[in-house]
DNA sequence: CGGGGGGTTGATAATGATCAACCTTCGTGG
DNA sequence: CCACGAAGGTTGATCATTATCAACCCCCCG
């Protein structure tokens, strides 16, 4: 299943992710040891509950994260983009799988040496804190969005964070396909697309290829976010 | 608004808690003052983007933390239970709301004497981290809750969670009302309402008032909840 | 008793899901 | 280089689930 090929020592240099933006535990331990992995579009790259041998920062491409019922229904957690860290637990396990979106290549260190370090060095230990309340806070957004927002509310604000992460030269390229975007949302694909539909329609977006999306009015995204 | 009594040196001992599952980083810390407060039901204890200056532990009663849409639509994100750690933020300001579901009284610390205990003691700073961890555990199961499950099943699995974690002589004594519910499974009162009367006439439940409740069949609420 | 908050139940509406057909794009191999 | 096929995306028709609106009930407390 896994059929990663290894590529080390390539630098990290995500072109579409701000340097003040990258919560980066790798560049805080000069001396962990940080290898990369490539993944294929789908490819597993760790299962819901496995040990947590490693933490893992996008290099390129992208990641999704997500829990499934026994049925098949899914929720994706979050979308990791370049320059993003996740599988950081605290736990021995992962709490949710990852599955590259697109090829991807990851830099990762083991969670043994992490943890080793945060133990002497206690702003180690700050970062790692301050990564996994990060992450809460975007859960606790995430949860007000599942729970309480419209379908076209849900899509307004998924524009406005993708957007906010990944806009360049006024494009967003979506890594991600519709029936993702579903799942990240908890609505199906077609109403995705029948939102999106409907956002250029009315010019609030414009298309060059389905994922290509330029936004051309970005309050009334904002208006309409609640 | 706030009316808060003060009440210190009651001691802290949650009586529908087992020691073995309280998140206590004040027992860890024997030097901090940690004193308490009261309030009223309904009152808030703190607000959105509040400076957090402290972190709070339940004594008794119940709190909700939530968070609010512009027109008003609430989203809550967890119930905090005696002996339940609550309001704990590595960033400056709270990202949720506050309120005593029922007259609470709470144990509080200062957020800067933990984070000061946190720069010398690896173990305090550990602590830390897996509060947040365990917060963010809860937060990626209630998202797949929120964004995939059904109206039932969303209800099994709050019975189930409150089962778990305020059972006593096999009773929930249910401290928040069928709103509160609902804003945190994202459904409406009245949804909560029918999905409690069909479980108990299909014997799956008993009541003894509305907020009194005997699970008669857990495993038939294991089963829905997918 | 009487009042009121909380809860239940019913009728109807609306949002988003489902089922289905068709279209578009892009990669691949003839 | 073009044709084909498959995956992804769009759109339409209909259905289902849950929300909304409304009436009434039931304690519980004053």
């Amino acid at each position: 299943m896994l059929t990663a090929a290894l590529n080390v020592n390539q630098p990290l240099r995500p072109k579409t992710t701000p340097a003040s933006r990258v919560s980066d535990p790798f560049a805080a331990m000069a001396g962990l040891v940080a290898s990369e992995f490539s993944y294929h579009k789908d490819e597993e790259i760790f299962g819901d509950d496995e040990p947590a041998e490693y933490v893992y920062q996008v290099v390129s491409g992208s990641v999704r994260t997500y829990k499934l019922l026994s049925d098949g229904r899914r929720q994706i957690g979050s979308f990791h983009l370049p320059g993003d860290v996740f599988g950081l637990e605290s736990g021995a396990t992962h709490r949710l799988a990852a599955e590259a979106i697109v090829d991807t290549t990851v830099r990762l260190v083991k969670r043994a040496a992490l943890e080793k370090a945060a133990t002497t060095d206690v702003q180690v230990a700050r970062k790692l804190w301050d990564m996994t309340a990060a992450e809460l806070n975007h859960a606790e957004n995430h949860m007000l969005l599942l729970g309480r927002k419209t379908a076209m509310e849900k899509v307004a604000a998924f524009l406005l964070e993708m957007d906010r992460r990944l806009a360049s030269a006024g494009m967003l390229a979506l890594p991600m396909c519709r029936r993702d975007i579903g799942d990240y949302l908890g609505l199906t694909l077609e109403t995705i697309s029948r939102a999106l539909s409907q956002l250029h329609s009315g010019g609030i977006l414009g298309f060059s290829g389905a994922r290509q999306i330029v936004l051309r009015n970005r309050q009334h995204l904002r208006d309409m976010n609640a």
